[in-house]
DNA sequence: GCTTATTGTCTCATTTTATGACAATAATCC
DNA sequence: GGATTATTGTCATAAAATGAGACAATAAGC
C-alpha cells in the first residue's frame, strides 16, 4: 500500500499475495505487521486506474521482495460482502495518524483478487510496506491470526498450490536454478505435506523428460555426491 | 443487465457467465444478442454495493435460464486494461436510445470475475435480457465473434471445465438426474473432445462408487436395455 | 584402506489401465 | 416362436504404472 495518496485506485478493488518460498524444510509465506497494532495480513495493494490488475500484482510482489519475473498465478477473487473490515483498518490507519477524510474510502467494502507466487528464498530480501513496521517468514503450519478473511485467503492458495504443483510442474520456482533431487523431492514433500518414496519420486521426475542433469555437487559429506539438474 | 437505473453497483467490476449445457450430443454455451447491434455476448451483470459477487452471478444465471441451484463455479477474473470497449458499449445503450449521463459509467474500464455454469439443457428457458432479443444456444466450435474479450473468457472457461470434469466430478450436472452410462460417457467426450474406451470409462465410474443403479432405460431398441443411474 | 551415509539404478511384486472377447438381453423380422 | 441385430454388462488377458526393497557406487572421515 505504498503512496496511497494522490493516486486513482479503482474502487472497492484490491489484490493480496500469498507469496510462498521453501528455506530447504519448510513451505514458508511472507506475512506484513502493521505498525503499533498486532495486526497480521498479507502483502496487498490497490490497482490504478490505468493498471492492470496483474500487473499490480506484480509490483506488489516486487516491492515486497525485490524480485522480477516471478512465478505469480491469480488463483481467485473473494467477494464476500461481509470483507468490510473498518474496524481493523481505522486502527491502521489511526496507528499511522492518517484520519484524513480522503482515505475514508479504505473502510469500505472491498473485493480482493487472490494471487499466490513462488519465490526463490534465497533471492529474497523482504521489504515492509509503508504502513507496516514488520514483514516476514511463517511456516504454513504456524501462520498467526490474520486480519479479515486473509486466513482462509492463504488456505485456498493451499490448496490451488497443492492441485497444481505435479500438473502444471510449478515446483521449480521454489527453487535455486540447479538442484538436487533430494531438494525438489523436499519441495514436494512440503507443499504437499506427505512423505514420498524416493525411488518412485526419481523415476517418476526422470521420466518426464523435464530434467537436465549437470554436474554433481560435492556437499563434503561422507557418501556419494547427489547430480544437480535443472528444469529444461 | 436487468434494472440498470437507479442501482448502486460497484463501479469498474461486472461479471460474465459461460453456461454450459449438453444436448446429448454436443457441449453449447448461452450467448445474448444485443437488439439491432449484431453484437454477441455473453450473459453478465454488474455486483450492488450491498450484494457478494457470487449472489449477483447466481442471480443472473437465474434470470437468463429460470434455473436456481445451478453449479456455479467462479473461475477467473479479467483484469486487463484493454477490457474496456466503449465503442461496442455506445452501440448497445445507443440502439437502446440510452444516451443518459447516467449509465455513461458503463463506458468506462471494466474487470470481469469469470464464472461458468453447468446446466440441465431440457431444464432451461433462456430469457434475453433487457438490452438484447435473443439468447439461444451455441456449440462451443461454433461460436460467432463475441464483443470484447468475451471468446478468450469462453476459451478458459472450457480450459478449467475440463480439468475439473473427472477431478471434481461434476459431469452429472449436464445431465438430467437418472442418465445411462452411454450418456455420461457422451457428456466426457464432448467436454474432453475426444473419445474414450466404452469397457474403461464404465470400469473406472462403477469403480469410483459415486453412483446409484437404477431400473433399467427401455428405449424401444433392438438391443439389451441400458441400466439408469444417479449420483450419490 | 576401512567405515559411513546417501545416491543412482535394478528387480520383482502389486496395482491400475488397455484391449479384446463374450454372453445376456430387447426389439424386429420372418 | 425362433432367428437376427445392436448394444450392454462383465470378464480375461496383456500392457503399463507404481510400490517396495536390494545393491553396488561413491565422497569424505578415521
Amino acid at each position: 500500500m505504498k503512496g496511497l495518496k494522490n493516486k486513482n485506485f479503482i474502487p472497492n478493488l484490491s489484490f493480496d499475495c500469498v507469496i510462498f518460498g521453501f528455506n530447504g524444510k519448510l513451505l514458508k509465506i511472507l506475512i506484513l505487521e502493521y505498525q503499533n497494532t498486532g495486526v497480521y495480513a498479507l502483502p496487498g495493494g490497490f490497482i490504478e486506474i490505468d493498471q492492470s490488475i496483474d500487473d499490480a500484482a506484480k509490483q506488489g510482489v516486487k516491492e515486497r521482495t525485490g524480485l522480477d519475473n516471478v512465478y505469480l498465478d491469480q488463483f481467485y477473487i473473494f467477494g464476500n460482502v461481509e470483507r468490510a473490515d473498518p474496524d481493523h483498518m481505522k486502527r491502521i490507519l489511526t496507528a499511522n495518524n492518517d484520519n484524513t477524510k480522503e482515505n475514508s474510502w479504505m473502510l469500505e467494502r472491498f473485493n480482493t483478487v487472490g494471487y499466490y507466487a513462488l519465490i526463490n528464498y534465497e533471492e529474497v530480501s523482504p521489504t515492509p510496506d509503508e504502513y507496516s513496521d514488520s514483514i516476514g517468514w511463517y511456516a504454513i503450519d504456524e501462520l498467526p491470526k490474520l486480519m479479515m478473511d486473509h486466513n482462509n485467503i492463504v488456505e485456498k492458495a493451499l490448496q490451488v498450490l497443492r492441485s497444481n504443483l505435479s500438473e502444471k510442474l510449478i515446483g521449480m520456482n521454489l527453487l535455486p536454478s540447479k538442484f538436487t533431487m533430494k531438494q525438489l523431492q523436499m519441495v514436494f514433500e512440503a507443499v504437499l505435506d506427505q512423505k514420498l518414496r524416493r525411488t518412485t519420486f526419481q523415476r517418476k521426475m526422470l521420466s518426464l523428460d523435464i530434467l537436465e542433469r549437470h554436474e554433481k555437487l560435492f556437499q563434503g559429506k561422507a557418501h556419494k555426491a547427489p547430480y544437480q539438474y535443472s528444469f529444461k
